[in-house]
DNA sequence: CGCTCAGGTTAGCGATCATTAACCTCGCGG
DNA sequence: CCGCGAGGTTAATGATCGCTAACCTGAGCG
């Protein structure tokens, strides 16, 4: 297994961008967060923007490939539309920083990684959009895609507001993500 | 009419917070925005962190005030929610900038303006979930809240995504938060 | 044993930041 | 006509930023 310090580090960068920002977080105070001082990181990363692009592009990635995984062998299009919203819902729970630093950081990547995400981000929002189309074929190709984004929107919302334990998050995410998108 | 210019700045300091984030901008760029250069703003602000305090606790403050105004004379909760609803999309296509800047970057605000846009926050959510829980009684107290919170994050959703034209964006979103709430 | 090198350290550099100081210049009321 | 305040300007200040340089240390290994 590679690059456990990596990603140990990746994760308490995320949690300390999540609270305050990518901009708002020193070098010097994200090294003392993982136990060493300031310019020691350099050890591990390029540069700041090189583990925000790292952190970034790996959850674009994870998204989209567990999204692929989970509609391989679905038989109807509400059966698959029911899988990615589970799956979703799952990552964010388990991964709060990140859904919070993709959407709020992303603009601060450097132009080549911020191209990368873009990309991924929308195959995966074509991968839901086609199961909502096949699901609902009035919908206009645009007009699932809008509907898709919201989804993202309120599924996101998650880690703003931790009211409810996950197990009930879960459930109450994935009856209103379904219900929004006009599939339950 | 008073602070005509204030409230210009203010517009367009929201728009550059939206794009790069609060900790992004420079004062020097701000300004340069604004047509003056640099240190003029503090002609008309005390801080930059000033300036962020009075655009976001005066976005809560026009939300609360106008769900208020919009929940009065509705004679049933779908109504009022509807209503609800509706103003809550018109603001967020209005002022997509505010509302990018408002999830973003409260974080980066004065502890005393933190804490006023956090309360008039709290009594938005509860004049929701006020109208939620007598539609939809079976629901406990905290899931109405929880409920309402991801329906922020679908409708704040609008501005990341403007793919369709502002009527079409309209009616989508309003089903979508009517269905997820549940009240469709 | 002795070399290497991964992974730390502190000191410091140049850039940039928000903010202040000092000064200028109108428009306008008495 | 004059004084003054509102609203600009540039220069400068101290803090903080990301990052580099130079150095140290200890584990692995031929």
């Amino acid at each position: 297994m590679a690059g456990t310090r990596r990603d140990e580090i990746l994760q308490i960068a995320a949690t300390l961008f999540a609270r305050r920002g990518y901009h708002g977080v020193s070098v010097a105070e994200l090294g003392k967060a993982c136990g060493m001082s300031g310019p020691a990181l350099y050890k591990h990363f390029a540069s700041k923007e090189a583990m925000l692009a790292e952190m970034l592009v790996g959850t674009s990635d994870e998204l989209l490939r567990g999204g692929r995984s989970r509609t391989r062998d679905a038989k109807t299009p509400e059966e698959a539309l029911g899988h990615l919203v589970d799956w979703h819902v799952d990552f964010a729970l388990r991964h709060r920083a990140l859904i919070v630093v993709q959407d709020r950081d992303w603009s601060s990547l450097p132009d080549d990684a911020r191209e990368q995400v873009r990309s991924l981000q929308r195959k995966y929002v074509e991968l839901w959009a086609r199961q909502l189309r096949t699901s609902r074929p009035a919908l206009k190709p645009v007009e699932a895609r809008a509907r898709v984004h919201a989804a993202f929107g309120l599924l996101n919302s998650t880690p703003h507001s931790a009211l409810l334990p996950d197990s009930a998050m879960r459930s109450t995410l994935r009856d209103m993500a379904l219900r929004a998108l006009g599939v339950a």
